[in-house]
DNA sequence: CTTGATGTTCGAAGTATGTCGAACAACAAA
DNA sequence: TTTGTTGTTCGACATACTTCGAACATCAAG
């Protein structure tokens, strides 16, 4: 859990400054209980969900949740794709593998 | 990995919110680091650190690594006690695990 | 091509954060 | 009690963040 070079550091810093505000969470969370093992990477109405759905769901307007995602995006934390006229958002499983790793003491 | 009330939830982005500035996460992995599991909540040279050997190692003034360490105090990531003229700085083993479990996918 | 739905970008406003240095407090040793 | 070490509190400043609404962009369906 320890021995990180300085990119690593900033890098790991920025993941959790995405998780550090708590509408960015509860999209983060909304995704998570969406995505479920297994249907991860595979786009399906049970592994995604879509910005406006998000909007209501943490009742913000949409704007600020298009930037929200876009900054869970950046730090790699969820992806997305387009589909038709919405963008469907996934968690990264990986990403949160890792840092299910980072916290083993 | 989901179902957090409001304040749960708040509370969790209080944590992402300690660990994501650089200098407080570089921190808290010196004291991970020095932390041996097994003996976190026993405190002797191996398990804590000082805040001037913490501000020598990150390279901020002291005074800010004491409001950095009463930030991770606040939110529980660490726990201090005075020993002397010094204030001994260790991890906390259950909430470092909690973390581990929260990115269990 | 027009219309409606969805998402993005931009500018603005208020708020919070990170850092420093100076002054203060707590403690140990002499 | 005085001195030196260690840590805290305070005030200040620059920077970054969060959020909104308006305007714009993208796409599907007529």
């Amino acid at each position: 859990m320890s021995n990180y070079d300085k990119k690593q550091l900033e890098n790991l810093a920025e993941v959790f400054k995405a998780l550090s505000n708590p509408n960015r969470l509860k999209i983060f969370l909304s995704l998570t209980s969406c995505c479920k093992p297994g249907t991860v990477g595979l786009i399906d109405q049970d592994s995604c969900a879509y910005i406006g759905e998000l909007a209501d769901e943490v009742a913000v307007v949409k704007s600020t949740v298009s930037h929200h995602i876009k900054e869970l995006k950046r730090v790699g934390l969820i992806r997305t794709e387009r589909q038709g006229q919405k963008i469907a958002c996934w968690v990264d499983a990986q990403k949160v593998e890792a840092l299910h790793k980072f916290f083993e003491f």
